[in-house]
DNA sequence: TTTTCATATTGCCATATGGCTATATGTAGC
DNA sequence: GCTACATATAGCCATATGGCAATATGAAAA
């Protein structure tokens, strides 16, 4: 019950299933997030960390970046499940398509580092 | 957007979990649902209200009882799928167990009214 | 119509949640 | 070592949430 309601809870934010949502398109570092979502670096940290406790996403080091994606759900059949389900949802949504629409725009090297 | 979260936000409490489980096995009365849960019969209204707006139970008049059921699904998509979804799920879960366990015992004429 | 009973609504309280700023941690390079 | 940058954690605040008791509503029955 609680691995589920874990689960559920993490997809109960608009600001983490727009995470979701873009991490399905790309994996991204936190803050190329940071811009896409308009929130504060530590809030959108946070949302990873629910997201990641969930089962949701992972992560990977690469250089002083931290790059998430979404979570293959090998752990969580709740997780893996959901993740397909969300894969065809949401598409639609204005909030999203603007965060994939300014997508090409990000560079990591670049704004990273400003 | 709004419509998935509140989908999900029905779905983050365990007490609703459990609400759409046993329903799943049998539709009851808020009275019912009040002594399987073991909460007070506010708590239960709310929780169904909650369930109800995110498209996952309906309800019907008999008397002056209201008997809730699950929602068939179909104004709302993620209702649907998630409600398919729960169906397979957490019937291992103790405290699901318990309720179905205790459901034969349960008689509406007679308890609803002590 | 008055009572009774099932349910809904209201109002309150303690805790959880999502946002922020400030600070800590960790890594890369000087 | 020190500096710079990316990320995480801590601490705070306003709002949301889940529980309850008290009350309102509505239907059935006396």
């Amino acid at each position: 019950m609680k691995r589920f309601v874990r689960v559920m809870k993490a997809l109960s934010d608009p600001s983490r299933v727009k995470i979701i949502k873009i991490l399905g398109v790309k994996e991204l570092c936190v803050c190329e997030l940071r811009q896409l979502l308009g929130l504060a670096q530590p809030t959108v940290s946070k949302h990873l960390k629910i997201l990641e406790e969930a089962g949701l996403v992972d992560y990977r080091k690469e250089g002083s970046w931290i790059i998430y994606r979404l979570s293959t759900g090998e752990d969580s059949e709740y997780a893996r499940v959901m993740l397909g389900n969300v894969k065809g949802w949401l598409d639609e949504e204005p909030q999203v398509q603007e965060m994939v629409d300014s997508l090409p725009q990000l560079n990591r090297e670049r704004s990273c580092a400003a």
